[in-house]
RNA sequence: GCCGGAGUGGCGGAAUGGCAGACGCGCUAGACUCAAAAUCUGGUAUCCGCAAGGGUGUGCGGGUUCGACUCCCGCCUCCGGUACCA
């Protein structure tokens, strides 16, 4: 052990208790242990990037680890753990520039993760530490991939993708934003290629029934919902004037049938040639390739100005015989529904817009009562006209056939009604329809979980056997896509070539890889068993630690990883394989932290480097402008990243802790602002001279076994009911001013009781653990205070024989008073109508009313 | 547009129907010091007042209540997500 040091320096200690840690695996989790109650804690574990941390990533482990700290010392076995989501573009880019290997990057990128982690404090039982780029992870990545094979919810597929060309890759949908990739921000294209995709459409109802269970943030759920997005509506079939086919659509709306004067259909539907007629046919041939070309981008900036082209043929309307013109347009989408839809413009907004451009017959169907139209602030004259579209309530009319009325029934009726008749007549059948498409799960590049199949001559595809697996990546020396723009595995002629077992055929590897979602889909299940390589995860230990009590990451999150996972999770359940339906019973997500930034009167943000404070304004050092302070997202480009190193060398570890978790609310967003630390730096020196006599390093002559005070013992047992609720709310902002105050009272007293300090010590323990530990032991302890039971407030000893209550004057707070603590709401209102001061108040009015809250106030009501 | 979250001192925030601004930053006065830093003590929403005291005040406008930052109705602003899903 180090020498020891007299005053308050962290760097001292810090170091000092990891390493004890490390060595006596203090937080080593018991696998199976039934004499303790488990709990299962577990942090998003982060990509390990070249830039190292960033002060938003550990305000949701050290959050999650003041849990685990207060967890352990109420009695339970607690399970946390930290490992590495490392497949992924960065590394792999790097490569392509560099020739590194990206294993080589992402080890040393992992070991930087590692330090600055360790740095910390943070309990993680690092034996379980875990790396998804590790074959014996991926082995296991691949062996649930085949499962999923086998179950036969993996296809291959040729339908357009998104292509980043600057990427090389494609994209999922999620990872497209606004037509150029979340990644880089590069344009994105749609291209056809051969790709591996994910039947999680077949999991929708149950991942949106599993929501209902579980305790998430509403918002989360409410997001999952909406990407799910559920529908219940009708498909109709709509006959071709002149031809035999049919045409199907689905609408949400079939009660508003009868308002259907054209039909639309997307671009890419299969029956456009066919229905084209020879004068429409160059126009029309020529919107779809000018649609197919299209990325994303263009298609979402022509939202508001409608496009389309008439096919020349016509439909005829089930309900009432009419012939309707068939249009394409590329605002209705190929791959929701049936790729076509009945076009009712008098009552829905797109529809209406298109009509409007060209001029398509708008028939009202629905009449809107008077009020409702006030309140939308429109003309019932011009809805009846279709003049302007009405999307709201409503009552049918002009909606009858010979065998059908809707008239004058509300929009749920007629919709019951009109289903049930079309499917009497055989035109059309209720439907359930969800937003969310099959799962693109491959990727055209290196450094991913290669795919346990392969290829055979005749083209069927096979998984590699069990026993083969992990399919370990090949060594390269080019990580790019070939020529011809195959997956970078294509050159890998050794490896692509594979001699099947059983028939012995020469078949070819599968070159796409997986995307970075596989890894992190499942790892909370090898923190269980990590060292296992006969199976993922042994069974018995799975059910003894699952599920996950407690998950806190980032928002970011809350459709992508935590959808995919749960699908994955699923499945897994439905094999038996995992013992309960959902992978995490709660969830928190962390609010974003903000840095520093400036903007000047145009409201265009200036990185810091130019910013020049001055008599506490802030100047533009070149313009001289004076500017605003705001909180902004951290960015290179802004120059206002925090690096935890720098705060942890000038300040340790537990101030940095304590300023995270003192900044706010866990939920919330927070702007950074290093001078805020200075404020939990001063206050770990206080509890530090509370204790130890800074001349000598001794314990300080004023603790001894005296009692303390009455008032003291009050606000002692006050502070441990008040920090026990506070960590159990995760409200670690009050559970530390809490502290403060403390602290504060103690520092006052003459004479500091031992076991009050001990307490206080313990409290601040899974806040501030090096420091804790460090005069726990300077307090006499051998051993570290992780185990030692959390302390219990006496209900007794916060007892109080008189409080101060405040008399109000009709609602205002006028005069103090002290009552006995246990004063009856008739005895409270005496006392406060025989004071003085309240006498003056009241001179010369008459009393109306009195109200008494126990404990709290008296209001007197006068006139 | 739609969905979700948030608006409280110079700043971060506290109080979820009962004394608005706990705790902290910053600022400020004082103590200690030859001096400074550090530390300690006091003050610090705003307006009127020498003071005692009083008025105003939780984005804006209404409402419920003895009493509203808190509940209800209608807006505004900011942040996050999503976007032709028929």
């Amino acid at each position: 052990m180090s020498e020891q040091c007299n005053a308050y320096e962290p760097a001292a200690i810090e170091g000092k208790w990891q390493q004890y840690w490390k060595e006596n695996k203090t937080f080593k989790a018991v696998d199976c242990d039934t004499s303790r109650e488990k709990l299962y804690v577990l942090d998003m574990f982060p990509y390990p990037s070249g830039a190292g941390l960033h002060v938003g990533h550990p305000e949701g482990y050290t959050a999650s680890d003041i849990w685990c700290r207060y967890k352990r010392m109420k009695g339970y076995n607690v399970l946390h753990t930290m490992g590495w989501d490392a497949f992924g573009l960065p590394a792999e880019q790097y490569a392509v520039k560099t020739g590194t290997h990206p294993a080589v990057t992402t080890k040393k990128n992992i070991e930087v993760f590692r330090r600055q982690l360790e740095s910390f404090g943070f309990s993680f039982d690092w034996d379980r530490e875990i790396n998804t780029t590790d074959p014996g992870y991926y082995k296991w990545t691949q062996w649930i991939f085949s499962q999923l094979f086998r179950e036969g919810l993996a296809y291959q597929s040729e339908l357009p993708v998104n292509w980043c060309p600057e990427l090389g890759t494609v994209l999922a949908n999620e990872e497209v934003i606004n037509g150029r990739s979340e990644v880089g921000n590069y344009p994105v294209i749609r291209k056809p290629i051969r790709q591996w995709v994910l039947k999680i459409t077949e999991y929708a109802e149950e991942l949106l029934q599993g929501i209902e269970e579980l305790d998430w943030p509403e918002g989360t759920k409410e997001m999952q919902r909406n990407w799910i997005g559920k529908s219940t509506g009708a498909e109709v079939d709509f006959q071709v004037q002149g031809s035999k086919a049919c045409l199907r659509v689905y609408t949400t709306r079939p009660d508003t049938l009868f308002g259907a004067t054209y039909m639309v259909l997307a671009p890419e539907h299969p029956l456009v040639g066919q229905l084209t007629t020879p004068e429409r046919r160059s126009a029309v041939v020529a919107y779809c390739q000018a649609a197919s070309s299209k990325s994303d981008l263009d298609r979402t900036e022509l939202n508001k100005d409608k496009t389309g082209e008439f096919l020349g043929s016509y439909a005829i309307n089930p309900v009432n015989g009419q012939p309707i013109p068939i249009w394409i347009s590329d605002y209705v989408l190929a791959s929701y529904g049936t790729g076509a839809i009945m076009a009712v413009p008098a009552h829905d907004s797109r529809d209406f817009e298109f009509a409007s451009k060209f001029s398509l017959p708008i028939v009202c169907i629905m009449k809107p009562s008077l009020q409702d139209c006030a309140a939308a602030g429109v003309q019932l004259s011009d809805v009846l006209a279709g003049k302007v579209c009405w999307t709201g309530e409503g009552v049918h009319s002009n909606s009858a056939n010979a065998e059908l009325s809707l008239d004058g029934l509300g929009v749920d009726d007629s919709k019951k009604t009109m289903t049930l008749w079309l499917e009497s007549k055989g035109l059309g059948k209720g439907t359930v329809n969800y937003k969310l498409r099959d799962w693109l799960f491959s990727r055209q590049r290196y450094w991913g979980e290669p795919f346990p199949l392969v290829h055979g001559p005749d083209g069927s595809v096979k998984l590699v056997p069990e026993a083969e697996l992990p399919v370990v990546l090949p060594e390269m020396d080019d990580y790019k896509p070939t020529a011809d723009g195959e997956p970078p595995l294509a050159r890998a002629k050794q490896w692509l070539n594979y001699r099947d077992p059983g028939s012995g055929q020469k078949c070819l590897r599968e070159t796409n890889t997986m995307p970075q979602w596989a890894g992190s889909c499942w790892y909370y299940l090898r923190y269980i068993d990590p060292h296992n390589e006969k199976a993922a995860w042994d069974p018995a230990k799975e059910k003894y630690w699952m599920p996950v009590d407690l998950y806190v990451g980032g928002a970011e999150h809350a459709v992508l990883h935590l959808l995919y996972s749960r699908f994955w999770h699923k499945v897994l359940y439905k094999l038996g394989l995992v013992s309960h339906p959902e992978p995490w019973k709660r969830l928190i997500h962390q609010g974003m932290i903000l840095g520093i930034s400036y903007k000047d009167q145009r409201g265009a943000l200036v990185p810091n480097d130019l910013v020049e404070p001055r008599d506490g304004k802030y100047f533009h050092r070149e313009s001289g402008e004076e500017l605003t302070m705001l909180p902004a997202k951290m960015s290179k480009s802004l120059k206002n990243v925090v690096n935890p190193d720098d705060i942890i060398k000038r300040y340790g570890a537990d101030a940095f802790r304590l300023y995270e978790m003192f900044m706010g609310p866990l939920r919330e967003v927070k702007p950074w602002n290093t001078e805020g630390v200075e404020g939990v730096y001063r206050f770990l020196h206080r509890v530090w001279k509370l204790i130890v006599d800074v001349q000598s390093g001794a314990l300080c002559a004023e603790i001894c076994d005296d009692p303390l005070s009455p008032e003291a013992e009050r606000l002692l047992h006050q502070s441990i009911k008040k920090v026990t609720e506070d960590i159990e709310n995760l409200s670690y902002n009050t559970a530390i001013s809490q502290l403060m105050i403390l602290v504060n009272e103690l520092n006052r007293l003459e004479k500091r009781n031992r076991q009050a300090v001990e307490t206080l010590v313990l409290l601040l323990s899974p806040l501030a653990p090096h420091i804790a530990e460090e005069l726990w032991q300077r307090l006499g302890h051998r051993d570290t205070l992780a185990y030692t039971p959390w302390p219990q407030a006496d209900p007794e000893k916060m007892k109080v024989s008189e409080i101060e209550i405040v008399v109000q004057i009709n609602g205002k707070p006028r005069v103090r008073l002290q009552v006995p603590a246990d004063a009856s709401q008739a005895q409270m209102q005496e006392l406060a109508l025989a004071d003085a001061a309240v006498q003056e108040q009241i001179a010369g009015r008459s009393i109306v009313k009195s109200i008494a809250v126990p404990a709290r106030l008296v209001n007197i009501v006068v006139k």
